[in-house]
RNA sequence: GCACCCGUAGCUCAGCUGGAUAGAGCGCUGCCCUCCGAAGGCAGAGGCCACACGUUCGAAUCGUGUCGGGUGCACCA
């Protein structure tokens, strides 16, 4: 039930009248018509440009349809009044009762209220996180692991069918290197010295991976070559760091449906299958790339190299999919996995990725839009950096001086809700300063706090209520103060915020949305001290306090369906 | 040199498919607890939406260019 989309379909039946009359030409585009709430509250409860967006087309001056449009909008029981205003606007106020029947709605709907049909059921992959599996996750993989998840979640509640994947990127030179620095520790549990060289991963995160493998392999790996035991030692690595990564995953709460495995792509034809496909579209090509401006390489030379071109679908350079050595390069098995993704039959791909892979974005969109004929689009979410902070100074990780900061520290330290709302408050193209005191801060300045503070004191005065055997759910029309009503239009805007916020891949709207809906709780609720008729508490009057109660309840049920999607649990009181 | 992202109040940031007098928090000033949690609320001051041109009934929003800041730029993932 979404209100701005019913009072659109009102203002849409109208013109459609005015067309059958006469009074406007026959078949304009409707399709830029919005309802949606003005900016000042003095124009009323909703707003639309039906009367600007018609005027060209229909050639009529626009306050003149306005006008038009006013007297038959009028006429609906639902509006209370309509004026046209400045160059064409039409300002709709609407009639108590709208608001008052929305809380009901509310309550029997739960948090359900504001699920969205948008997406149609359509099948939407969204790919995150697709950390190297060559050790725990940190900080960084954090933002990425919560928007993605975010996003989500946001996407099913606006009727997406979501496919959460993970990209092991488990074929490169990277995996090698963990097999070496696992195998040291290897010699290590055996009690030789470890040779942890440079270029290798010291962290003690693998002491105990060397003590499992000398449980499975015993002393038959020590003083072998590389050869003998690399294949074998790089799938046990990387397993474990895998269970490791999902762990930390769950840390966060965050649930994955499907794990596909880069190296998986080799030897089974796909990459090749995924390359000639592109070949026979004449995207496939023997070249010699220029040197790249600006800033030559040092070692630069003219090599004939595999390219796939990409700049037939909107790339600045074409993109080798072969080292000079005949191997593939990281790009080639990328494609075949966007290429599988395709045939899996997505509607849509959504790639989270580094704000550092910024340059990957253009070739990625290239190779999707020419696997699937442009049918499949591919949307790339980057995400900046979060600068980590510490009363207000920044503070640098880093490995060397053991304030390497993993996942796990900063859910231990400050909870995995808190990290999770913190790191939805900024859009995911700016960079967000997380700040280990002020995230754990119980003002308003921190945005966690303060949604939670507001849930926390509807069910505070539910429970009271419960003790004085009042219910919420009483008769709604008992509220017509404007302070009660401004909270029942905000609540009304929930599920107007969700498709806006889903198609627009933003999960970050609905933490302001929270934000602003907890200012209007607090609002209201402190206004009850100079005006004692606005508690929600009213002793004596059961049926009015009822009534009270059912707006409280409304509002933390929607505080609690946002949260969801946030995937924050909602507090039941602070402490 | 090229590409992408960012530039909005002193600070940190929202701002939808172009819409009316551009918003919030912090900080600053002044108010509000015999009253459901003041861990909160109300009010005030504070703006050339980086700059220029363009598109149009209308631009913070779209386009082009300039200036700042960040990131990335064959045979690493």
């Amino acid at each position: 039930m979404n209100l701005f989309n019913d009072i659109r379909d009102l203002v849409l039946a109208e013109i459609d009248a005015m067309q059958g009359a006469g009074e406007l030409p026959a078949g304009l585009d409707t399709a830029g018509v919005t309802v949606e709430p003005p900016r000042d509250a003095g124009h009323g409860d909703m707003a639309t440009n039906a009367a600007m967006v018609l005027a060209k087309p229909a050639g009529l001056p626009p306050r003149q349809i306005a006008e038009a449009l006013a007297a038959g909008l009028a006429a609906d029981p639902r509006v209370a009044g309509v004026e046209v205003a400045g160059p064409g606007f039409l300002n709709l106020r609407l009639v108590p009762g709208v608001w008052q029947g929305l809380v009901g709605h509310v309550l029997t709907t739960g948090t359900d209220f504001g699920r969205s049909t948008l997406g149609k059921g359509a099948r939407v992959n969204v790919e995150f996180v697709s950390a190297n599996p060559t050790g725990p996750m940190h900080v960084g993989h954090v933002r990425g692991a919560v928007v993605g998840d975010a996003l989500a979640r946001l996407l099913a509640f606006a009727g997406w069918d979501v496919t959460r994947e993970y990209y092991i990127n488990d074929g490169g030179a990277q995996v090698d290197v963990l097999a070496r620095s696992a195998y040291e520790r290897y010699r290590e549990a055996h009690g030789q010295e470890p040779e942890i060289r440079e270029g290798l991963y010291p962290g003690d995160y693998l002491i105990p991976v060397g003590e499992a493998m000398k449980a499975k392999w015993g002393d038959t790996l020590l003083d072998k070559g590389e050869q003998f035991w690399m294949a074998e030692v790089r799938d046990f690595a990387t397993a474990r760091m895998m269970e490791m990564i999902k762990g930390d995953l769950a840390l966060l709460g965050v649930q994955k449906d499907v794990y596909s495995s880069e190296k998986a792509l080799y030897g089974t034809g796909k990459i090749e299958a995924a390359i000639e496909t592109l070949r026979g579209m004449d995207l496939i090509y023997e070249g010699v790339l220029e040197p790249p401006k600006g800033k030559t390489p040092e070692d630069w030379e003219p090599r004939e190299q595999t390219l796939f071109r990409s700049t037939a679908h909107g790339d600045d350079v074409d993109r080798p999919v072969k080292k000079s050595d005949g191997a593939w390069t990281y790009f080639a098995p990328d494609i075949a996995y966007h290429y599988d993704k395709v045939q899996r039959g997505f509607d849509a791909l959504i790639d989270v990725f580094g704000a550092d892979h910024g340059g990957y974005v253009k070739r990625m969109k290239a190779a999707v839009s020419a696997l699937s004929a442009g049918r499949v689009p591919l949307d790339i979410k980057l995400i900046q950096m979060v600068k980590l902070m510490k009363g207000g100074q920044p503070f640098k990780m880093s490995k060397r001086a053991g304030t390497f900061v993993t996942l796990r520290d900063v859910v231990e330290e400050v909870g995995a809700d808190v990290t999770r709302f913190i790191m939805l408050t900024r859009k995911n193209d700016v960079t967000l300063d997380f700040d280990f005191d002020k995230v754990l801060e119980q003002s308003k300045d921190n945005p966690v706090f303060y949604v939670q503070y507001a849930h926390a004191r509807i069910r505070s005065v539910l429970r009271r209520a419960d003790d004085m055997g009042v219910a919420p759910g009483g008769d709604a029309g008992l509220l017509d103060h404007p302070a009660e009503l401004q909270l029942m239009k905000k609540l009304a805007e929930w599920p107007r915020l969700v498709e806006i916020a889903a198609r627009g891949n933003e999960p970050h709207r609905v933490a302001f949305y929270l934000y602003e809906l907890a200012s209007e709780l607090h609002g209201l609720w402190n206004r009850g001290n100079d005006e004692p008729s606005l508690r929600f508490v009213q002793e004596g009057d059961p049926a009015t306090m009822s009534a009270k109660l059912g707006l409280a309840a409304a509002t933390g049920v929607v505080i609690r369906s946002g949260l969801a999607i946030l995937g924050v649990a909602p507090v039941e009181e602070m402490r």
